[in-house]
DNA sequence: ATGGTCGGTCCCCGA
């Protein structure tokens, strides 16, 4: 039995809503991990989403952030809405769950790590203070051996071979060699980068501003990432980057990425 | 081409 699990930026779910249930029923990812919902709980169109077959589990804020997780498989627990670490932290941006798949269970999570920008600065700080939160919760969840997917916006271009332009982005919160380094730090526990793991080819994006012609030009960065313990690490089949999603009315300016194991 | 575009709102901020 193949388990399919998406990560997708959408840039509010109420202006994207449409967007979402088109490619939800094209798709038809059993797991998708949202970013950036924008919306508070009690406002996600939530009806809309379980016509199409879906659970859901929220963790909203007013107007900025916000994460989502939808499953056709059922969602036996939500483990965590918020990362551990900082209590004072009131910026929605993870949720982690366990879904029952064919062959047990699977632990997701949908994250959305802060920007960072401008940097260096407070928001940079903030980024690297989040990102070592995460890399202890990674660190956690690698002890249990269990098939686990850290799914989401990552705001971090690993490689120059995931940026059409690397001096463009010399200095960026995205690229900054902290930002690699906590990314990369997160890997060497133990979990792959999906993408790298099964693909790898360069200047594959899943981000294209909406600025200056980004699209049209190609000129686009990779970083939203599915990172993966050993046990779906070994289960995994592909990895698709759903890059035509950017040219429709009114697209979010990421796309999705779907990876698919045997789970 | 040293700019530009979205989405959310307290009329500017975040990306």
């Amino acid at each position: 039995m193949t388990l399919s699990v998406a990560a997708w930026n959408v840039n509010s779910i109420k202006a994207r809503l449409p967007n979402v249930l088109d490619w939800l029923q094209a798709a038809r990812p059993d797991v998708a991990c949202l970013q950036e919902i924008k919306t508070v709980d009690e406002a996600f169109p939530l009806m809309e989403l379980q016509d199409l077959g879906y659970n859901v589990k929220t963790v909203g804020q007013k107007s900025y952030n916000g994460v989502a997780i939808l499953s056709r498989l059922p969602i036996d627990e939500v483990t965590l809405t918020a990362l551990p670490g900082d209590e004072s932290d009131d910026q929605a941006r993870y949720i982690e769950a366990v879904i029952s798949s064919g062959s047990g269970a699977v632990r997701v999570a949908s994250i959305y790590l802060p920007n960072g920008n401008p940097a260096p600065g407070p928001k940079f700080d903030y980024k690297l203070a989040w990102m070592k939160r995460l890399h202890a919760r990674a660190a956690e969840l690698l002890a249990l051996e269990e098939p686990v997917i850290l799914a989401g916006d990552y705001n971090v271009i690993p490689r120059d071979a995931d940026v059409h332009d690397p001096a463009a982005w010399e200095g960026d919160g995205l690229t900054r060699p902290e930002s690699r380094d906590a990314f990369a730090a997160i890997k060497w526990l133990g979990y792959a980068d999906a993408f790298e793991q099964v693909d790898g080819r360069s200047h594959q994006y899943t981000f294209w501003d909406y600025q200056a012609g980004a699209w049209n030009r190609n000129n686009g960065i990779r970083i939203d990432h599915l990172l993966v313990s050993p046990q779906a690490g070994d289960r995994l089949k592909s990895v698709g980057i759903d890059k035509d999603v950017r040219g429709r009315e009114k697209a979010s300016d990421h796309v999705p990425i779907v990876g698919v194991f045997d789970l």
